[in-house]
DNA sequence: TAGATTGTTAATCGATTAACAATC
DNA sequence: TAGATTGTTAATCGATTAACAATC
């Protein structure tokens, strides 16, 4: 599997400092996901130029992007498929396992749950939970539904560091609090309002409204999509 | 209710041309929520200042963003809440009704169908579709479920001009396909795969694998939260 | 009026692209 | 070797911030 390690002649080179710009790293998802794409049609190399074509970046920009965080590409060959995508996977973090924690199982939670997408990934609801005291103690798709009250001790347990946010709007300020305490590191909040934690959690929302506004917006001006 | 309509004195001024940046439309959206939030509250006006404040933005980025599309402040006093939210609204264009067709009655689709937040948004799904025949002709909170083949006659019928993908990976293009020949003009896509559609139609996606990894990364690499 | 705050221009900062020597 | 393609530097482009006259 291993295959073939290969020695750098060392250039003159430092890796940028500081943190990479967000929107280096959102572009670094998507990377993924093509290469994903690529290993599994077994195509084993890929050129920057390729790989930008694909999702509408310069090839400039993608050697840049990946630039940041070393030296990846063979000149005259371009990127190894697989040896790029584990790197990607190193550099997101997700070459290991995330255990997750959901906190509300209504039909958001439930469909999140069910979710193929983060298996693939490596992200594993481990533990659930419902204010519902009927919800309590029932297992759901494999995963036992819990009282909130026990965030803390179940995210002991099984090292959770991120947290979902799947509860209404009225209740996800509070349940961001309980998952702060529990000692969650990082949450995505699916709930329509601004959840506001200490700045050392990081935060991640989706709000459905605001997608289609963004999209109402494009129809009514006219804008169209690049790619 | 019209109350107070100003006459401006016309300093030189003219709007800026071609279409804004996707990162001004973006922060518009979170203008609107924290109007909302303020008049809720009953705040009458909001500074530049004060309103970047609540969100993370510069004063000057604030004033910048909302001078693109025309001249709301008032020196000296500030933005009038009810005013600019008003414009605002004209601008994303969610000052009227947006019928939304969508497709998938999975966990994740009943939960788009239950979201609160649509409403307030003027965002309605006026017709569900699925391909599973046990489900095509009952009601499903209000709403007929619909064969996927009968897209183009309920978009005619309710003036559809927005479709949300909530089906598998797998039938995603598909249906992508198919609401484009329906006429859709912008497609929300929840499938964890890329879809292709022409440069016309604007689409926007939510991938969910995507931002937990963006989490991850966050988290790996200690990144905070700006705020 | 004095104080506050806008809209806008100029200055700064950061991100993208072009170009090319180094390399396979 | 000749052709392809990288990593990186310099040039360009665009977005953010600072500053301030105009205005209420």
């Amino acid at each position: 599997m291993a295959g073939s390690q290969r020695k750098r002649t060392s250039r003159a080179t430092e890796l940028p400092t500081g943190p990479p710009p967000k929107a280096v790293v959102s572009r670094l998802s998507l990377y993924l996901r093509e290469l994903q794409h690529l290993i599994r049609n077994d195509q084993t190399t890929v050129s920057s130029t390729d790989l930008g074509q694909r999702l509408g970046f310069s090839d400039a920009q993608v050697r840049k992007d990946l630039a940041y965080f070393g030296q990846f590409g063979y000149p005259g060959i371009g990127y190894r498929c697989q040896e790029l995508h584990a790197q990607i996977k190193r550099i997101m973090g997700t070459d290991r396992d995330w255990p997750v924690a959901l906190v509300g199982l209504g039909n958001l939670g439930r469909a999140l749950l069910g979710y193929k997408g983060f298996g693939l990934q490596r992200f594993q609801v481990v533990a659930v939970f419902d204010a519902d005291a009927r919800k309590i103690g029932r297992m759901v798709a494999g995963v036992a539904v819990h009282d909130p009250r026990d965030l803390p001790k179940l995210v002991k347990q099984h090292d959770i560091r991120l947290g979902i946010i799947a509860v209404p709007a009225e209740s996800a300020q509070d349940v961001a609090e309980q998952m702060v305490s529990a000692g969650i590191e990082g949450i995505l909040n699916f709930a329509a309002v601004r959840i506001t934690v200490p700045p050392r959690i990081r935060q991640a929302s989706v709000d459905l409204a605001i997608e289609l506004e963004q999209l109402s917006f494009a129809v009514v001006n006219g804008l169209r999509n690049p790619t």
